[in-house]
DNA sequence: AGAAAATTAGCAATCGATTGCATATTGATT
DNA sequence: AATCAATATGCAATCGATTGCTAATTTTCT
């Protein structure tokens, strides 16, 4: 353990003869400060070694360029491809992430944001859990006048702007597009009713089949939680069935897709006895054969919406209060999965 | 905006009508304060909305329970579980993740190291760049004493540890069972050999070629950037060769299963007219028909390590000096597209 | 009851950077 | 050269929590 002691701006200020509030000032290039001073300590910091310590700055300026960032999970394609867009516009406007994950747990949410709280980060962007039911647990940003932005999961509330995909009317254009393929007995996969998403999409899909003149068959929707073995379990119940689906659509591409496997290898044929289509545009969704149709979810952009979302907060180019829902586009992409032959 | 000003200790101190430092202590369950004063101070911090100020604390303490991570890229499967691994034992431990990401360039690892070291991180974890050819971006954590962990890619130093599998062995295990399947001419497609992971395979297959007596042919080793069009670009030139391998490994599963695909498309059988073996074990090795075989590097496993390894250096476990390379375990997981029939 | 020991609580300095206000220095102008 | 304006720098308080040391209070014991 070495034990250099730490290189403050007092060091550079007794090593040049000048004053702290001089040094401090001509690191961040303040406009009062000569030209020649500032070259001065920028070189003295250099050859000292010295590094501002943020808290330092932090506990007076009272910003700490960081964002918090709450997400269910982070092992997921889905939410590796936001975080990626997150940090990106982020770093480039100066700022960090701090991240954790709820587990889909509320109370390990509420945990999170108390640790981000007194972390004091600038923002917070959320994607809620699986269980949260309200956002008191937020109350202290938002009395604060702390941003914060809902991502993909959220909730509304008058002081938080959320960012999502128009999941109801991808929802219904991918059904639409499965009955034009002629399909009929269309079954839907959904995730769980706690979050607008998946309501979204539900309802999206009843909508299509309504104005379809398709009459909505209870039966043909099956609530689940969408990872792997929810898929091969759909499928069991429809290799069960008596009067098989057409098609199926689920709510997430995984469930489709091994779904779609383990019909296969029970000798169905797709999609010529039933036809699939998912939801997300994961890569796997272009390496089963047949290719899956799916809805492009575009998980960089709405990280990078995201933060930017934040930063016009902060820079006051628009209020929370005003701009409450940004809906990003999100594409049908059609693939032989759902193609008549 | 709202306004309400920040509770601190003062505030909790004057309202019971005792010290800062009582609060201070009492807060923390300090030893040396009465159960019931404590029992006060917490009710009076609940009661007034009291979160503690980290940084105030950080400037005095030294220690902001924050871990720097450093990744090339945050947007795969394999590092959204490596995160997921790592963040589970961070938050359990207390502390929490700054995540940034360096997009391959040793630059902004540079600037990223810099950032994360004003921010005073308790630690760092690193994934190196491509292009990271030294490690003096790291000095300043190196010389304080701070723990610098790297994991997946890394570069030997005294003062690190590095978390790691036997990329040699795995990879000679995966060679060797395509030789015992009867296969000879064995293809390896590998990354950017500046990174130890990819030597190490690619020693790994050669040696294992060697000990079995296949004479090492260096026109069936192509050297590529591992992603998708990477997979495309091998398949384009596997079927232009005049006598063409009868197995392809490749350093991980994107490439190949992307090959395959393209094969699959050419009217190549799979493993009959050739055989296929990947590394990772990424999800989509399962969804690719046949499935493919790979090496399972398991990723959370791997996040978890490190940042045990962190803290084990923080605690006096164990030291940096002592403690130099982690090796996890990773098997060979065989699967159909490696099997002779 | 009184003194010594043990337990609690408080004082005040400290961590490092920031910033409003005051002062010093330089330059411009006549 | 004298005066005023403009520019540069310094002083000192501040942000909120921590902690070594001292002082006060309570407990224990003879």
């Amino acid at each position: 353990m070495k034990v250099d002691k730490e290189i403050t701006i007092y060091d550079i200020a007794s090593f040049l003869k000048i004053s702290p509030s001089t040094v401090s000032r001509g690191l961040k290039s303040h406009p009062k400060v000569n030209e020649k001073t500032r070259k001065k300590i920028l070189n003295a910091a250099k050859d000292l070694g010295y590094q501002s310590n943020q808290f330092a700055s932090s506990l007076r300026s009272k910003k700490t360029y960081t964002i918090g960032v709450i997400v269910p999970r982070l092992d997921s394609y889905f939410m590796s491809t936001v975080l990626s867009g997150m940090e990106g516009v982020a770093q480039n406007n100066g700022y960090n992430l701090i991240i954790s994950q709820s587990l889909e747990k509320q109370e390990k949410e509420i945990t999170n944001a108390a640790t981000m709280f007194s972390k004091r980060v600038d923002g917070l962007l959320v994607s809620l859990s699986y269980e949260t039911r309200d956002l008191t647990h937020f109350d202290p940003f938002f009395k604060k006048g702390i941003p914060v932005v809902f991502f993909d999961r959220g909730l509304y509330h008058g002081d938080s702007t959320n960012v999502v995909i128009d999941n109801f009317r991808a929802s219904y254009n991918v059904t639409k597009h499965l009955i034009e393929q002629g399909f009929k007995r269309i079954m839907h996969v959904s995730g769980n009713t706690l979050r607008d998403v998946y309501i979204d999409r539900l309802n999206g899909y009843k909508k299509a089949l309504q104005d379809n003149g398709i009459i909505y068959d209870e039966t043909l929707v099956q609530m689940s939680n969408l990872n792997k073995d929810a898929g091969i379990d759909v499928a069991r119940s429809i290799l069960k069935m008596t009067v098989r689906p057409d098609a199926v659509f689920t709510a997430n591409d995984m469930t489709a897709v091994h779904c779609m496997n383990t019909l296969i290898e029970a000798g169905i044929k797709i999609p010529d006895d039933i036809a699939f289509a998912g939801f997300n545009n994961d890569p796997i969704s272009t390496i089963i054969q047949p290719k899956l149709t799916t809805i492009n979810y575009p998980g960089a952009a709405m990280g990078e919406a995201a933060v930017m979302s934040f930063l016009n907060h902060i820079n006051g180019v628009s209020s929370v209060k005003t701009t409450n829902t940004i809906i990003l586009r999100s594409d049908l992409i059609i693939r032989e999965s759902s193609l008549k032959k």
